[in-house]
DNA sequence: TCAAGCATGAACATTGATAGAACATTCACG
DNA sequence: CGTGAATGTTCTATCAATGTTCATGCTTGA
C-alpha cells in the first residue's frame, strides 16, 4: 500500500494513461500535484517503483509503466481477477513420501501461491515433500512441489505415481519393456519395478518451491 | 492463528485496503481500535508480520501489504480467488556462481514472480544459480534463488557473500572466532576461510524456485 | 556538436510516522 | 495462587515523507 502522495501520483498516472499513450514528464506530474519542483516527484516515483506499482527504464524520459493501476472501489473486483494472472493459487493437497499414501490435507484453506510461469496448461496441485528419497535430485524434505495432473509421462520424468492403487510416491519414472521402474534419487533407496498395470501416473513434476 | 486483537486489526486493515490503497498510519490504526497509544499497534503489527499475515517494507511508513486477507464469510468466495493470488515481481539481477562475480543482468525487464509469502521484510532480489557448488543443499544449476538484502547473517545461514570486494558467491556462512568460513555444500569444494573484514554479506537466502 | 527537454539527486527544513523500552493490568491455566 | 501471554499506557529517540532550491547529467534531434 501507499502513502497519500504516492497514491495521488498514481491516481494521476493511471488517469493519464487512460487518455494517452504518452507517459507524462516529471514537470507535468509536478504541475498535476501542484508542487514547485520535480524533486518531490522523483521521490514519489521512486517510492512507487519500490513498492511495485510502476516500472521504469533508468535514464529514459517518459518511460513509466503502470503495473498495478489504482482502481476505484467499484472497479476493484473486476480488476484484481485480471491482475491475478501473474500468480495462481493451487490447492495444497497433502504430503507425499516414499512408502506411504498421500496424507490428505483436506483443509481447503491450504493454498499455495505459485508464479503463473511455473504452470503448464492443465490442472495443477501442490504437495509437500516428506523424506529424503529424492535428495539427489535437489528435492528435499519440506519442499513444496507443483504437480501437473497427467495420466502419462515420459521415461525419465519425475512423477507422482500410485502403486497398486495404494501407495503414492514421487519418483523418477523408468519405462522399460514389460515393466515400469520407480527410481529414487538417493543411493540408499533401490529402484523398484512393477508390472505396467500396477503403476498409475497421477501427475508430472513441473515446479519446486522452497522457503528458508 | 491470531489473537483477538490481531484479528481485529487485520479485519480493519483488510477493510481499509479495499477502500483506499493508502495504507493507514499507526495513529489511524490506533483510533480504529480505540487505543490510547500507538505502541500497542506496533506490537500487533509485529505479531501479524511474524505470523505471516502481512508484510512490510522495513523502515517505510504506510507500507503494509496484506498477505492473507481475513474475509468475512459472505465476501469470501468472491474475494479469495483474486486476493489469494498475490505475487511480487522481483528483479532478476544476474547469475551467481562460485568463483566469479555476479554477472550482471542490468536489463530491468528481467523480473521474476514469486509468491508474496516467500518474502520477509526488506528488499529482495533474485539470482540464477550457475554451477553445482551447493548441490547437497538442494540448490542446483539453473535454479533461481530469492535473496533478502542484508548486511548480517547468522552462523549456518546461506548467504550471498562478497569476498574482498571482488567475488560474489552463494555459500553457507561459518562464523568463527577471528575468521569467516564460506562452505560449499558439495564435497568437491573446500571450505574457504577469510579474515572477517574480507567478507561482506550482501543478502540471505530466503527462497528457491525451480522449473522443470 | 549544441541546445532543448528531461531526469537525477544533493542539501536543508518541517511535519508525520515508526521503534521500542518500561511498567501496569487482565485473563487463562495448571 | 503463581506464571506467562496478551494487552494498555506513557514517553522518547529516530527515521521517513514531503516541500523547496539548485546543480548536474543523460538523450535526442537539429
Amino acid at each position: 500500500m501507499l502513502t497519500r502522495k504516492q497514491k495521488e501520483l498514481l491516481d494521476y498516472l493511471t488517469a493519464h494513461a487512460e487518455k494517452s499513450e504518452v507517459s507524462p514528464s516529471f514537470d507535468e506530474m509536478r504541475d498535476a500535484l501542484g508542487l514547485a519542483s520535480k524533486s518531490g516527484i522523483h521521490r514519489l516515483v521512486s517510492g512507487l517503483e519500490e513498492r511495485g506499482y510502476i516500472r521504469r527504464l533508468a535514464n529514459r524520459a517518459r518511460a513509466i509503466e503502470i503495473l498495478k493501476p489504482v482502481t476505484s472501489a467499484a472497479a476493484d473486483l473486476g480488476r484484481s481477477v485480471a491482475a491475478a494472472a501473474d500468480a495462481v493459487s493451487l490447492p495444497l493437497l497433502g504430503k507425499i513420501a516414499a512408502g506411504t499414501p498421500i496424507e490428505a490435507l483436506s483443509d481447503p484453506s491450504n493454498q499455495l501461491e505459485v508464479p503463473a510461469s511455473m504452470l503448464g496448461r492443465g490442472e495443477h496441485f501442490a504437495l509437500e515433500i516428506v523424506g529424503d528419497s529424492m535428495m539427489e535430485a535437489g528435492i528435499l524434505d519440506g519442499d513444496t512441489v507443483v504437480i501437473e495432473r497427467a495420466e502419462t509421462a515420459n521415461h525419465g520424468d519425475i512423477v507422482v505415481a500410485l502403486i497398486q492403487k495404494q501407495e503414492a510416491t514421487l519418483k523418477t519414472l523408468l519405462k522399460e519393456p514389460g515393466r515400469i521402474g520407480l527410481q529414487a534419487e538417493n543411493p540408499r533407496y533401490e529402484t523398484r519395478y512393477f508390472q505396467t498395470d500396477d503403476v498409475e501416473v497421477q501427475g508430472r513434476l513441473t515446479g519446486l518451491i522452497r522457503k528458508y
